[in-house]
DNA sequence: GATTGTGTTCTACAAATGTAGAAATAAATT
DNA sequence: AATTTATTTCTACATTTGTAGAACACAATC
């Protein structure tokens, strides 16, 4: 099960507030703001697809995700990964390095990173 | 623009063999095979959206891709990247770099490579 | 207690997507 | 020349997606 683009801009607003009420979550929308029956509409297809819950507080709801962003991030990449590269993922990682402009510095910090990544697995 | 899942599957046959007739394509497709009119009209849409072109031969033709790949897989990407790190691409290495199960030599590749790159900037 | 603000549910509808039949066409083969 | 094969175009239709109005509910406030 996969959310649409409309959803997925919606959970990212979730996981950003971590939980939220309907208005929290159109105030955050820029201009124009969706109407709010719009929202209603995604968030309702959202549980139905078990991406997000709420909890019932008085008569309205505070929503959160059910899926971790990092989860739901792994398998987009994975898919990506899977789909361009025939599964490789250091085949993607050599591609990443080149194709997307990293400065010096954060290549310097993506070295540090993987270095320390290194020593871990020699404990 | 983008391509729907079904078109990118099928684009993602077209950049393997780099050009091909229906045929070539649909048997590249595991069993079930979809029916030649519903890739026939795959490929009529990847038109419009200017995704791929085609040579005449003879009384058939000949697909090819009119965006590559790498072109195409980098705005993937950046797009992932954009929404899930707040454009920052060193975040998303080193997400990626954390949850992705790149084995130890890969990890060593990865440094080379990143060392590299460093070296060529500093030219 | 009447009014207002918020949220929910139901319904609707256009556009995009996934899939394919029917009919036409033309090249290749018998 | 008649038949078969490969392809295309047109049309169709169910599903999913993006978007929102109408109507109802209830809590807060005037």
């Amino acid at each position: 099960m996969t959310l649409s683009n409309a959803e997925e801009q919606l959970m990212q607003l979730l996981w950003k507030k971590e939980k939220a009420f309907m208005k929290d979550l159109i105030d955050a929308y820029p201009d124009p703001k969706p109407a709010t029956t719009t929202i209603a509409t995604l968030l309702k297809r959202m549980q139905d697809k078990n991406f997000v819950d709420y909890v019932q507080y008085g008569r309205s709801r505070e929503y959160f995700p059910l899926v971790k962003k990092k989860v739901y991030f792994s398998k987009q990449v994975n898919g990506m990964i899977k789909n361009f590269f025939n599964d490789s993922a250091a085949q993607f990682a050599s591609f990443f390095t080149k194709e997307t402009d990293l400065s010096q510095e954060e290549l310097e910090d993506l070295k540090k990173l993987i270095d320390q990544r290194l020593k871990e697995e020699r404990k």
